[in-house]
DNA sequence: CATTGGAATTAGAGCGCTCTAATGGTCTAT
DNA sequence: ATAGACCATTAGAGCGCTCTAATTCCAATG
């Protein structure tokens, strides 16, 4: 910490201490003479401004905090790169912090945020509730990603997980699919609203009456139990909606266990298009989030609400994809007409 | 940023702002009545330390720079952990920024953090060359954790790439195996260690004369070429060791489109045991890294590094295990032996 | 009762920077 | 020559905190 100090940098440079400032700050209304010399006398002191003495006089960090749900997600991995592109492009330095899936931690980070005066705060999948969160937050602006949030005192951007899950509904019913099961995401956040669009997707394709739905969870280890449930009834589904790549990759190993044939048998549709998904080995038909262009829409609306002050909450809904891989396909002829021919769905 | 200050609060509660401060360090030295009412009157205001500040007037910041190659690579997510871990079991606040897989990224980073007076840097998987980091941090402690580093000037946590690579070749070998193809990482830097311990496990194994390396790389992708290349070969190998898990799984793919029965015909091993090597649709047999402990390590030479000042570098290598699973097993009786009958696998 | 000593409290300088207002200098208009 | 305008430069206060040294307080001591 016995770094060069900027007087040290002006004394050399034979200049005052508020010039070097300049420079250091590119004002243009410093002549080139004496930049070049505040600049060279730097560079041979190996001079790096202090940040937190910056911070300090400048009153403002140009600083947001990221906190990220769990590192070891490649989900969020990603939604952070587009957070960071976002933040350089306007100037700002993103903090990260790590909730390692653990409300207490997460507020633990916020506080570390606060106290670094961030600017703004981006929670990227958290799973601290609603009402902690505005407390903590009060005047510092604050964005949720992928998680969905009711309060007013805080901004979202999610993908439209209703939509999604509708989607891969109708692709399944395209492919005359009509009993579609889903493995619900249990207590997951995003749960409910897939669950609504899993049901919404099935009344529009007029197989209504068929909607079947399994608690599982979000982890590949939710989706064992009710894969064996599934494939121990008289009639099973010919296709599953999983309520993510995670548990969708655990429905496959146990279908392969099963021996089933995906999609020979059972269609299998997953949702996030992590990389998992792509790995050609599982090569998952799935839902895409456009994680992103989330990130950089969360930065947007951070810096949307520094500059406008407070006003109604921003919500902002991207809209999901169709990403079909190997693991969906017609039905087996037998099960994909419980009575007849072609003709109309049935009831 | 006009949040309540020290002042306000030692105003509140009628004291100095040097008691507050006090109060804020957790001094002993303080009587129990005074110490009450000025956390009662921080809690009414709302107070909270200004970090900027405090790292100003005590010439420290309790804290260390965390530099990730990718964050969207579980690997790296898992170090991390415990790099976070052990930090706060320090005191320390760990900030993460991100290389973006890309080696002037990287030094932007360092950079940074050398502008926050981070106390150390732990730098996961960096790319970023020896002269360069040791040029940039200067007198700010440095650890490489997963890449290795010569520079005297930088400390290093690394997996004994040789010793995993040895151990793999002797799983193999242990099941009967003699013509096993390594293929390597390439340009990845802990490659060339991986490949010399594949080299003294296939000594060691007295098959010396079955060494086979094929270059590939370090991503799933890279595995294509190379694997239609060896089954393409007359008397194909019938046993691969992939440099990682990721190049690991896109030979699963190929192999898979290509008819082989893995391990039937053909027995695979990857490295790092990253959790997509646990998804039990590949269950892929690899080399463990111990990631948590790799993590912790590297803030504890750091700490080491702060005390005592310099000296030697300090070199940890961990021991990686071997982790079976599904893909590997005794060699199919026909290519075992090199010259017998049952024929070469296809053209 | 004055003195001592220790504990609790406070004054005040200083951390490294920015920023406003003031300074000096040069050039043009009067 | 003088005033005004404009530019580059600088003095100095202040950001919110910590820390040393000084001060106050109070009980115990001779």
């Amino acid at each position: 910490m016995s770094r060069p100090t900027m007087e040290d940098v002006a004394e050399r440079a034979k200049v005052s201490r508020a010039l070097v400032s300049l420079v250091m700050n590119n004002s243009p209304q410093v002549s080139d003479e004496k930049r070049e010399s505040v600049l060279r006398a730097a560079e041979e002191l190996g001079y790096r401004p202090n940040l937190a003495a910056r911070q300090l006089a400048k009153r403002r960090t140009q600083t947001i905090g990221v906190l990220v749900d769990d590192l070891r997600n490649p989900f969020f991995g990603e939604v952070v790169d587009g957070i960071e592109a976002e933040a350089a492009d306007h100037g700002f330095t993103a903090l990260i912090l790590n909730g390692h899936r653990d409300a207490r931690r997460e507020l633990d980070a916020v506080e570390t945020f606060l106290q670094f005066r961030v600017e703004g705060m981006a929670l990227v999948g958290p799973r601290v509730g609603d009402d902690d969160l505005a407390r903590l937050g009060g005047a510092t602006p604050c964005v949720v990603v992928a998680s969905g949030s009711a309060h007013p005192g805080v901004d979202t951007v999610t993908t439209d997980g209703r939509w999604g899950a509708e989607l891969a509904v109708a692709h399944l019913a395209s492919l005359g699919h009509t009993r579609i099961a889903h493995m619900d995401g249990g207590s997951n956040v995003s749960a409910a609203e897939r669950r609504a669009g899993y049901r919404s997707g099935m009344q529009a394709a007029g197989i209504g009456d068929f909607i079947d739905i399994r608690v599982a969870g979000d982890d590949e280890a939710d989706a064992l139990d009710v894969i064996d449930e599934l494939l121990s009834e008289a009639d099973p589904p010919t296709a599953i909606f999983a309520f993510n790549d995670l548990l969708a990759a655990g429905a496959l190993n146990r279908l392969d266990d099963a021996g089933v044939a995906v999609p020979g048998e059972v269609s299998l549709i997953g949702f996030d298009n992590t990389f998992i998904s792509a790995l050609r080995h599982l090569s998952l038909t799935t839902i895409n989030q456009p994680k992103l262009a989330m990130g950089r829409l969360a930065v947007g609306t951070l810096l949307e609400r520094l500059s406008d002050g407070s006003g109604e909450p921003i919500r902002h809904t991207l809209k999901p994809e169709l990403v079909v891989r190997g693991t969906t396909g017609p039905p087996s002829n037998g099960s994909a007409r419980p009575d007849g021919p072609p003709g109309p769905h049935r009831t």
